[in-house]
DNA sequence: GTCTATATCCTGATAGAC
DNA sequence: GTCTATCAGGATATAGAC
């Protein structure tokens, strides 16, 4: 449409991002699919690096600041907040901000979920930042919401969380496939429900045995009952 | 050592694939390392796709070679087999791996983290074929664990705990740094049982409100009874 | 701001001697 | 099996006209 260069640069870096890696994308195939000049990239942001970090800030920013405001608003009237809304609050937002067109398409959400595994070095950095507030906003929330835990405990649970949503944004096409078209990953409302529902048991889980105490005597996997390994 | 070039190569690749990403890692850079000569890539393995395919496939078959045998030891009383145990058998072989210099180092997990989310054609398909088979026999095995929930739902839950194992294993770093050295991911035993707790609440979650019943009449987030937004 | 043209370098792959 | 030398193409980045 009428949109700026910079914009449509913006944007087609995100799709192909998504659909083919970082590295994988030129700048030739980026520049040809917003339609503008090669130079443009080193004119409006200066390097492939920058137009990267740029591509990330655009999003992140906004969808950190949804998630923050939501928490906001749950620990606005001093109540006690229910475990199931701090989840929704964290996780919506990714949902969401994946299907609002104006906000950008679900591309970003499937790039969202590769960085967080790629080494990218600076870029790392950016979402590490960026993150680590979020990051203590939930956990806070969090330990007020499961008192019987420790703060060590709460961390690890918070990574797990953050694990199972990032596989579940980041990668659409693949439970469809493996579970033979059972399970529609386009379906956000049930797959919401279901992730909240999971997430929610397993934050609540009952404590494994006191820290440092070992395993019982006899292995229970490797020594089974019925004897012999193959 | 005394290992053969194509040994080498596979070791040296399995490296720099993990620390810098696989585009990111040149065929120069590979044989460099392995002390080969580059021509020896491309007469050991054709090309640098099939050399690829070959660094994945030298782990991932014994790895889930692994977990299939785990489960059958512990399925051959005919008892029922216990939630712990079944999700142990899952992810403890991802962990132990990492950890057997034998396997492989530490190095292979955090690759096979990257490579699920990362679209690279072909090797998606080794990967999604590969874990086909061990995907079928842990939900029969959940389901029998599990017989209050449906097909659909143990599909999804366990899609929801491989993203929480991959998430763990690949990315070792992440969870020290932001807990500010709280969280420690070298405790293989520790981020173990506490994975196996939290995934057993999940799995085992009471299910949410039935398939198709729409949320209560007021949106619960968004119209939060203080009311005005930001 | 946008373009063309080009510099410089690095990539995967191959040919052919040893 | 291992080497050297090289090809052909694509990558990022830049210089300079308009």
């Amino acid at each position: 449409m009428g949109s700026s260069t910079r914009e449509r640069l913006l944007d087609a870096a995100e799709r192909l991002y998504s659909e083919q890696g970082i590295d994988a994308t030129s700048l030739r195939a980026i520049t040809a699919a917003a339609d503008a000049n090669l130079a443009a990239v080193h004119y409006h942001f200066g390097s492939k690096q920058a137009l990267t970090e740029a591509v990330f800030g655009r999003r992140i920013v906004p969808l950190n600041e949804q998630r923050i405001s939501r928490l906001d608003e749950l620990e606005r009237g001093g109540e006690p907040v229910a475990l199931s809304d701090i989840i929704e609050a964290f996780i919506l937002p990714a949902f969401t901000v994946g299907r609002d067109p104006v906000h950008g398409g679900e591309r970003f959400v499937r790039l969202m979920g590769r960085i967080y595994t790629e080494p990218g070095g600076e870029l790392n950095d950016l979402l590490v930042q960026q993150f680590g507030s979020v990051m203590r906003r939930f956990t806070r929330a969090l330990e007020r919401a499961l008192p019987h835990l420790s703060r060590e405990e709460v961390l690890w649970r918070f990574h797990f969380m953050v694990g199972t949503m990032i596989h579940t944004v980041a990668d659409p096409v693949k439970i469809g496939r493996l579970s033979g078209g059972l399970c529609d990953p386009e379906d956000v409302e049930g797959v919401t429900r279901r992730m909240v529902a999971f997430l929610a048991g397993g934050l609540r889980a009952p404590l494994p045995g006191a820290p440092g105490v070992p395993e019982p005597p006899a292995g229970r996997v490797g020594h089974s009952p019925a004897g012999g390994a193959t």
